[in-house]
DNA sequence: GTGCGCACGTA
DNA sequence: CGTACGTGCGCACG
């Protein structure tokens, strides 16, 4: 396979705008239209002209800038900047919608930046992308971006309609305007630009201008020099050069925007058929759909050059050996195959040398082994891989360790991406590569695999393992790129891959389980649970089962004629308010027994969920997955430790059933207390807030003091409630609807409920504000830390999904920057407890609490190290408190 | 068997 | 018509 480019790859830049003004402009609005009246001829020659780009110019990376709306920061300096231009027809607006909706199906990205034009966007990447090595191609209409024009960088401008492109060299825009593409726009500054509505100097014209600046060496020159430009043209210059400087000024493209997708982001990708054929089809473009596909299915990027590697089985001796001679280079992959009983059978290692290796356990001699071993635990041969934690795992099983995990495919791809829905190996090696993992490897002549380690049944097919540990190698280094480039290299070595080793400690230690209690409790709710069945069924006449919302509706609607609840999309609301409501309306008994039921075999199921992962060691041992919550969170599966039921009297005994194991006397919990207010107090800088942390008092309690203007001491149990359901709704980005349904009051004094509440803390309302807009300007939020979510749909016209994603705007800071405090703390308090030397062990975490096992004897002593590292795991300007307890199992350990 | 909607547990 | 998750059930697909 060999590469299109000799570089990194080839760039294509399109601003959209002006592409489809043209196209509309250019193509009869009659003949192109929807049978149902859509106008499409912008979409379509917009679309026209990409197909025949990317058939032409084969890029390897694509994107899509837009203006959004007609003032931008040049507007701010000059108003009527561009003022000349009529209003947009009707007629045209809305295909930009479609245009996105085809780029969506494309899986192209269209970028938009509030206040820039899509010429500081295309500045921008074109910039990044040069510097990077790449060749650029952009397609515009603009003339402004000929100041982009260099040895690698091309612009296509369109002479006329959309297949008539003038490719836009150095030598090109020379010829054309006698000056250098650098000097072009000190030549537009000076002739003016119509479109733009900018005058230039009168009586002016680019020979004039061109010659000037020639002869002055720039525009700057020039224009210090004015007094020396004879003739009548000098002296209208010298009455124009404000106007001048004023045109240089909009004409310069911003090429540092900060843009929410980097280069590694704008890798083309196969398009999606699917929503290719949708889109296509409502458009009824069946010949562009054609063309399309004549360009070929694997519209993918022209897949980077896979390093030809030399691969070995490494027999019994060998392995030393190997080590020694590739196993010391920048980086080496690694990957573990085995059963999925967690016993290791082989590794596959990818050095930087190309050099690949295949190790079979069963192989290994003694000398192997320790070479293995030495090799894996060496802090100075950095290794890379792909979700670790489990090969890890295996790896202490086998009696080995490993340091000097310098990256992690995976955690990167996260980081970079957080709230994609999966890091599969291929769709990054896709995606980051432009390769295809799944292609069988590759054959010789006589189809047999060019790797042949013969059958060897039992293992997973060598050559694979090696062709993903490559990948791997290779991904990692884009990723570092990617990572460097999102400001997430700090986060990834700081913070996410030593979180990782704690988390696999954590999930290999569990947490040890009273599997008599447990059955003990399931026996009381099982008799709960038949009992309000029973119940129910004798209010009702028959069986109805009441795990099923379909024949409840029919029972509570129909049978018993109540009134209907909330409107659902296959009927009414059944859910646990909806039925107290209807029971505070009919005082139905049947209504109490359904509720009895729902709790009692809801606990019985979590029971029952728990006891099926009980294992040999009588402990649990969930999964944290590091990579799924989009705001930095970590969830945990196979069970869910981090719901396990403590609002509830009956649900608490279960956690009465998480006991210490054998050779610890405790169990021990230590929690941040309201840590996502602090981080509010902290980022907002609201002195009323921080002085209320500080003096530890009440909080909740101060804060309806400042509200209702009353000392805390006097404060109502009430307004305490109001203003705490404020506190912890400000961070979910709460309305005044949603304060109402959760008080019980109506939405106007809820509304000014929250008036008050934002009169007396105006710097929280300014900065949950400023949350949003800095969002919206830069396409993402971030946390304490620099993790980024990016939040699209903030600039969507679609007010549902923009609203919702304002309220992740809102939450993802708060929320995300908690998890930063608390996987830093993690870090720490293990540290600690290693370099202290006790065994007291940190078992599980559940956002804002994590819960130890404690040795005998080191109560006093681990209470003192969690308290000290977690209360300094961040410098905020409040303190970070932390409450601990201690007891004999989970439930009476809290505090 | 798979995917979706609903319900509900946690922070 | 506040955020972030995981699990289990019924039900409608195939």
């Amino acid at each position: 396979m060999t590469a299109e480019a000799e570089g990194p790859g080839k760039l294509l830049l399109v601003d959209g705008h002006s592409i489809a003004f043209r196209a509309f402009f250019a193509l009869p609005l009659d003949s192109f239209a929807t049978s149902t009246g859509q106008p499409t001829n912008a979409v379509y020659g917009f679309v026209a002209m990409l197909i025949g780009l990317l058939r032409e110019e084969r890029p390897t990376h694509l994107a899509v800038a837009f203006d959004v709306s007609r003032t931008t920061f040049r507007t701010a300096l000059y108003p009527d900047y561009k003022a000349t231009r009529s209003a947009t027809p009707p007629e045209f607006i809305g295909q930009v919608d479609l245009i996105k909706e085809v780029l969506t199906a494309l899986r192209a990205s269209a970028l938009e930046v509030v206040d820039y034009e899509a010429d500081d966007i295309i500045a921008t990447l074109a910039s990044q992308a040069s510097q990077a090595g790449f060749e650029v191609v952009i397609c515009s209409g603009d003339r402004d971006t000929f100041q982009l024009v260099d040895q690698a960088t091309t612009v296509l401008y369109p002479r006329r309609g959309t297949s008539d492109l003038a490719r836009m060299t150095p030598a090109a825009v020379e010829e054309k305007y006698g000056v250098t593409p650098q000097r072009y726009p000190e030549l537009a500054a000076l002739v003016g630009e119509s479109s733009d509505n900018l005058p230039g100097v009168p009586g002016v014209g680019p020979k004039t201008a061109a010659k000037w600046l020639a002869a002055h060496d720039g525009l700057d020159n020039l224009l210090d020099q004015a007094d020396q430009v004879g003739g009548k043209a000098g002296q209208t210059l010298r009455q124009h050069l404000d106007q001048v400087r004023r045109n240089r000024r909009l004409n310069a493209l911003v090429r540092d925007l900060d843009l929410p997708l980097g280069l590694s982001d704008l890798a083309r990708r196969p398009w999606d058929a699917q929503a290719v054929a949708t889109v296509f089809d409502a458009l009824q473009f069946r010949v562009l759909r054609q063309r399309l596909n004549e360009i070929g299915p694997a519209a993918g990027p022209a897949p980077e050059p896979v390093p030809v590697r030399s691969a070995v089985r490494l027999e019994a001796g060998q392995v030393a050996g190997w080590l020694e001679r590739h196993g010391r280079t920048e980086r080496t992959a690694w990957s573990v195959r085995g059963r999925a009983d967690g016993d290791v059978e082989a590794l596959a290692l990818a050095a930087a040398d190309d050099q690949t290796a295949w190790i079979e356990v069963h192989r290994l001699e003694p000398a192997d082994d320790r070479a293995l071993a030495d090799w894996l635990g060496d802090p100075t041969r950095p290794k890379v891989g792909h979700a670790c934690k489990p090969s890890l795992r295996q790896l202490w099983g086998r009696g080995w360790d490993l340091a000097s995990l310098v990256s992690d495919t995976e955690l990167a791809a996260y980081l970079v991406r957080p709230d994609q829905r999966g890091y599969d190996l291929a769709d990054l090696v896709q995606r980051y590569l432009g390769r295809d993992l799944t292609a069988q490897p590759d054959r010789d002549d006589h189809g047999q695999p060019a790797l042949d380690f013969g059958a060897d049944p039992g293992l997973d097919d060598p050559e694979s393992a090696l062709a993903e540990v490559g990948a791997v190698l290779d991904l990692s280094r884009a990723l570092d790129a990617a990572l460097a480039e999102a400001g997430a290299s700090q986060l990834m070595d700081s913070v996410e891959l030593p979180l990782q080793r704690i988390l696999a400690r954590m999930e290999e230690t569990g947490v040890a389980v009273d599997v008599d209690r447990l059955e003990a409790l399931w026996q009381d709710f099982d008799r709960a649970v038949r009992r309000a069945e029973q119940d129910a069924h004798g209010e009702v006449g028959h069986a109805v089962n009441l795990a099923s919302p379909k024949q409840l509706q029919v029972v509570l609607f129909d049978e018993l004629d109540m009134p209907k609840t909330r409107k659902l999309k296959t009927g009414h609301s059944t859910d646990a308010e909806a039925l107290e409501g209807l029971y505070a309306k009919t005082g139905h008994p049947f209504l109490a027994h359904l509720l009895a039921y729902r709790d009692a075999i809801r606990l019985r199921q979590t029971i029952e969920g728990l006891t099926k992962t009980v294992a040999d060691d009588g402990r649990v041992h969930t999964t944290y997955l590091q990579t799924v919550a989009a705001t930095g969170r970590l969830s945990s599966i196979e069970p869910n430790l981090q719901n396990i039921p403590i609002r509830t009297a009956a649900g608490r005994q279960i956690r009465q059933a998480f006991v210490p194991g054998a050779g610890f006397e405790a169990l021990m919990t230590a929690d941040y207390s309201q840590i996502e207010m602090r981080v509010m107090a902290d980022a907002s800088g609201d002195q009323d807030l921080i002085e209320a942390f500080r003096g530890g008092l009440d909080f909740h309690a101060v804060m309806a003091g400042h509200v209702f203007g009353v000392e805390p001491d006097q404060v109502t149990p009430q307004q305490r409630a109001r203003v705490k359901a404020v506190n912890y709704g400000l961070a979910y980005g709460l309305s005044s609807y949603g304060l109402s349904t959760q008080l019980g009051v109506s939405v106007g004094e809820a509304q000014r409920l929250m008036d008050d509440y934002f009169a007396r803390f105006g710097a929280v309302r300014d900065y949950l504000r400023s949350l949003v807009e800095q969002a919206r300007q830069t396409g993402f939020t971030e946390t304490l830390l620099g993790r980024r979510r990016y939040l699209p749909d903030l600039t969507s016209t679609n007010r549902t999904r923009r609203e919702m994603a304002e309220r992740m705007a809102l939450n993802a800071p708060m929320q995300g920057s908690a998890a930063d405090i608390i996987k830093l703390a993690m870090i720490k308090v293990s540290r600690r407890l290693a370099e202290s030397g006790l065994r007291s062990r940190l078992l599980l975490q559940v956002h804002d609490e994590l819960v130890f096992e404690v040795a005998p004897g080191e109560a006093e002593a681990l209470e003192d190290c969690v308290r000290t590292e977690m209360g300094r795991a961040a410098d905020l300007t409040v303190p970070l408190d932390v409450s601990v307890g201690i007891g004999p199992d989970w439930e009476r350990a809290a505090h």
